[in-house]
DNA sequence: GACCCTGTTGACAACGTTGACTCAGCAGAT
DNA sequence: ATCTGCTGAGTCAACGTTGTCAACAGGGTC
């Protein structure tokens, strides 16, 4: 943007209807240009300088401060000049420049909150960031989202691009090994609540699911329907959520009397492709599991693929943990243990926001059960 | 946030090892407290000020100005200057305060950018929400992202809140009916850059699919499979795009000398539920249609639904406009009209960062092409 | 009438940074 | 030796707001 120019000028402005266009090609893309009598945007009738509460006392014939205590809701202004300040707010269309007014305020408030996510688009971080917006919302806040792909790097960056912006508060899906580099930003004022996985070496607020009862609660009723060769598919190893896991996986395997057999834990599957792969090479393996608890979302999907190439859908049993669009839809449709995703975000903002107004309390875990959805691919028999 | 501490006294640390916890339940969630050594979160060694440019001046004796022209790589300092204000900033972890620094510039940037779009949780909404962050990440920016739900109203908000907030630009989804009331905000140096949606009663720069091309393309490829009883379905008339695809389908139904029955467009389906219904009455009528194009995501999935609960998926055509994900892992795979959502998104940020940098060319229309899928579901032949 | 209290308003400085300007020092031209 | 121009550094004010404090008006009390 150029520099603003003092000139309130209103240029000629003809009606928008007249608008040409003329067309060209670049790279695939169609381009035009319209050529519209209003001119170029950016400059359409000159930049303007926006309204400050200067302007606003002056229009009011009031001081800047009575202006100031009107937005801010101050009791002690009388009802005229409330009433004055108010309509010459609305005539010059004020808004208070939030950058000064935080570089004031003793609170240093900017009402906005960051949300750190394993990756905006999927769809586990897309459920969880409608629910913080939501929440978000009621207190007057902005929310950025930003994505850190499960690397470590990358959430170190944009913890530190939210404190650069000075956010008011961040909930984070983390992705490093070790959070103990968050205690100075807490020290200065920044609260910071987890979501999906506890912080490590840190004392902090977190909300979790119970993994642990929800993947046995998956294990138990495979088991239950006959299945005494069950395999455990998961994500990256590393992640807190899959340990959790697999000890849910062995404690039902433990409960029902059946033996862990060598090979059958997979983990490190991060994606699709990689979760199709491993499922191919168990199918193969001397005695192939009659059902799989696959333990996230991609993993579950990518299962499902090589069961439907290989034809076998209908034969091996599989449960998924989370839930995912569309999995009603699928044949057979397919059995989830599903994460209450709306209410651990709900949960995590609320509690971010009683940390932003002050909160001392001791950090808290809070854990959000799990629900088994029954649909199909669970109840498969083994064969014979 | 209470006061801000003066007292820098580290307080005894203990190891981290040492967390007791001890639970309760309420409503569902269980909790726990962590009665750490370390005592409460946001009290964890006294609240601590951050560092100026002031203090950052003092630790290596220069004057501020010259720490500010360190920060932003003013090159007339000396190497050595520059060395010893590095290694203070270094020291004190100093980050320059964005709200001074961008209350005093005069291009008043603040270095984030605005996303408002239908919904943060839709497929759509989410991959275009993926590719605006790795742009705006490019530009130091940070991407705070809205979800309107299709409510003008909100729009307004939302609008609103970003100006409050002085992000640099908006790219927006829009779903208000006229955009007039965005010309005091391009005036006051907000550039928007519209997305999937032209604006109505404004010249300003858009990113759109081909959706006419698009969905002439679908229809044509069902006519050449045979068929000649082709349904439209799709989402609210208002929105444009509804509009244009229409068209498409209007404009294939000609170029073949296929007739539109009367009852065969069918729209203002603004969800999965409502589609399914839609598509139940059409099967449900006189002259059912062979094929269907259902010109939305959540439109194509309803009359997935439906279909397979009649059992007819596997006779009854469809293609659907913008692909979502496990459309391949449908029986059968669902053929589709595939927007470049990525490309889209791409496409629209980067024209907002050129507005921003002070680009004022008139106003472009860019159209990215679609491609037609092909995956079974659009490869049914009619009945005999 | 002097005193105090309460409630409303304004003057002023300050938040942390940057733009405009100044100034000292020095090299090269005169 | 003086002048000019340039370079690197610093001083000061200003951005738009809010916290602190003082001033003032009006009312009630003694």
């Amino acid at each position: 943007m150029s520099a603003r120019g003092r000139c309130h000028s209103a240029p000629p402005r003809p009606r928008t209807g007249t608008t040409v266009k003329a067309s060209r090609r670049e790279a695939g893309v169609r381009v035009s240009v319209q050529h519209s009598g209003r001119g170029p945007q950016a400059a359409s009738g000159e930049p303007v300088r926006r309204a400050t509460m200067k302007d606003v006392a002056a229009l009011s014939g009031v001081s800047i401060k009575t202006v100031s205590r009107v937005i801010n809701g101050v009791s002690t202004v009388s009802d005229e000049l409330r009433d004055r300040v108010t309509r010459a707010i609305v005539q010059l269309d004020f808004q208070p420049n939030l950058a000064a007014s935080s570089l004031r305020r003793t609170d240093g408030a900017t009402r906005q909150i960051a949300l750190l996510l394993e990756d905006v688009a999927n769809p586990f971080s897309a459920t969880l960031s409608r629910a913080v917006e939501n929440v978000a919302r009621d207190h007057d806040s902005l929310v950025f989202a930003g994505s850190l792909d499960e690397d470590p790097q990358r959430e170190l960056e944009l913890v530190r691009a939210a404190t650069l912006h000075r956010v008011d508060g961040i909930v984070i899906v983390p992705a490093a090994p070790d959070h103990g580099y968050l205690h100075r930003e807490i020290r200065t004022g920044t609260p910071v609540v987890f979501v999906d996985r506890p912080p490590r070496g840190l004392a902090a607020d977190a909300v979790l699911a119970t993994n642990t009862e929800g993947a046995r609660e998956a294990v138990l009723h495979l088991a239950d329907h006959g299945h005494t060769e069950i395999a455990f598919l998961g994500d990256t190893r590393t992640i807190s959520t899959v340990g959790e896991r697999v000890a849910g996986y062995r404690a039902a395997l433990a409960e029902r009397g059946l033996p862990e057999r060598p090979g059958r834990v997979v983990t490190d599957l991060p994606d699709t492709a990689s979760a199709a792969r491993a499922v191919a090479a168990l199918l193969d393996s001397d005695r192939p599991p009659t059902a799989l608890f696959t333990a996230q979302n991609l993993v579950t999907i990518g299962a499902i693929q090589t069961l439907q190439e290989r034809g076998l859908h209908e034969r091996v049993a599989v449960v998924g943990f989370d839930d995912f669009p569309l999995a009603d839809l699928l044949v057979p449709r397919v059995t989830v243990v599903a994460q209450d995703v709306v209410r651990i975000g709900t949960l995590a903002v609320r509690r971010l926001f009683e940390r932003i107004a002050g909160d001392d309390a001791p950090p808290r875990e809070e854990r959000v059960p799990t629900t088994l959805v029954v649909r199909g691919s669970g109840e498969i028999a083994p064969p014979r």
